[in-house]
DNA sequence: CCGCCCTGTTACAAACGGTTACAAAATATC
DNA sequence: GATATTTTGTAACCGTTTGTAACAGGGCGG
């Protein structure tokens, strides 16, 4: 469900950090920022990362180091930002093996656009990093699994879910608190447009309330809103567990 | 029925609002202005907005500093006017939170382009912080939660409502103690404009009365004002609870 | 006191969503 | 590869919700 490209944000200043989070976050990325080298690590190690936007100035190991080391043990795409006018940062950042380079200050459009290009270009690099996040969503006692695509009750036991249930439940979980039109569910949960007197997604909803709902004629979880769509209500929290 | 989306055109230009506006209106959204921050945040209280085309360059505060309260309250999307220029550019690039941005002089073409752009993103984008507060506001013993969409009475049980009769109890009880017109109850709570000789405010005021008043014929939450609108007269406290 | 304007309320029709049954499609099983 | 089983989408039916129309009552100015 989550493939949006997951973008990790190296960079001591955190105005910045967070600027550039909102924007990229905004564009449909997922981002996840770090502050130096040591922090950068952590993060490595505990999510999938696909591409690093990483400052050439840091406390600690430079940039410039940071990056070398990151190439030789994988091939994960980097983009540098340097400080402006520095011609040799630049040269430098490149022979270091950084993917792209973008002088400071920069307008975001345009990191967000060499981000999309070096992303393309690694694609079809055919650049499969390794490593997965376990996630696992909770919900007023229950719990989604992501990665093994299961559902359990408040008693723990495992609720039997068809694989297209499974993939609605995810889309409402992943998106707590917001209505969603029937289209986006359709998009979201089935990758395909809607056709005119669509009312899948209403009977879809109907057997998935009939299996979560205490009361599924007065739902607590899946609540409709009318010539709106439908919206997911209870608080959800996401437990991050590191690969076994 | 006349659900479109609602734009805010916050600039000091008199011309451009209303060039801005005309175009937009023609192009079947529904739009109003204001001229400088404090015009807009008076309108952000009375009307549903779904998205700013906000100025740069304002008289009083300016577009940045309005543009970060904004962020710091709401997901509200935001483009944003800029002067060309290069200095604009560094600025906008580092310390905007807007969700696009135009620099001046631009084809309206172009801004509707975006507005379009923004409003397709924002309603998927933006992922929701996870295992947020979530909002109770009380009144007289009961109790509406914002996030479940769900009202108690002071005995604690369900009130069961309908999606109207809750979206239109929800603008009351976030608007205490001010007259709403009919015309903004119709935009705030169904974001629409009113049409001749429309009184559908009146007969789901009528339906809610029924349901939440304990004598409907001389209610004590919302009073009529005539010739105004109507008016919810309880203190309204708000609950704010860390997620569990 | 009268009449007009405004509002409350009920009745009704249209639109919308919940649900069931059934057929088509996908998947598993042998 | 054929058959049984599960899953998914479509159609149909029915209850709910919503806006409109119609009528009745009440306040306010004249």
């Amino acid at each position: 469900m989550n493939t949006a490209p997951h973008i990790l944000i190296v960079d001591d200043d955190r105005e910045i950090r967070d600027l550039l989070s909102r924007f990229l976050v905004k564009h449909a990325l997922r981002v996840t920022t770090a502050a130096d080298g040591r922090e950068m690590q952590k993060v490595l190690e505990t999510s999938r990362i696909d591409l690093i936007v990483l400052d050439l100035m840091l406390p600690g190991d430079d940039g410039l180091t940071l990056c070398r080391n990151l190439r030789a043990g994988s091939e994960l795409p980097v983009i540098m930002l340097t400080a402006m006018g520095e011609e040799t940062d630049r040269i430098i950042g490149l022979e270091m093996g950084a993917d792209d380079y973008l002088a400071k200050p920069f307008n975001p459009r345009e990191l967000l656009a060499r981000i999309k290009a070096v992303l393309r270009r690694a694609e079809t690099a055919g650049v499969k990093p390794l490593g997965e996040d376990f996630e696992v969503l909770d919900f007023e006692g229950w719990s989604l699994s992501l990665d093994k695509r299961e559902l359990h009750d408040p008693d723990g036991t495992l609720v039997p879910l068809s694989g297209g249930e499974y993939e609605l439940l995810a889309v409402f979980v992943t998106h707590p608190g917001r209505v969603l039109s029937r289209d986006q569910l359709l998009d979201l949960a089935r990758g395909r447009d809607a056709q005119p007197f669509d009312r899948s997604i209403d009977v879809q909803v109907s057997r998935l309330r009939k299996k979560i709902e205490a009361d599924p004629k007065s739902p607590a979880f899946i609540k409709t809103i009318r010539s709106g769509g439908y919206m997911f209500t209870p608080a959800v929290r996401q437990k991050r567990e590191d690969a076994p």
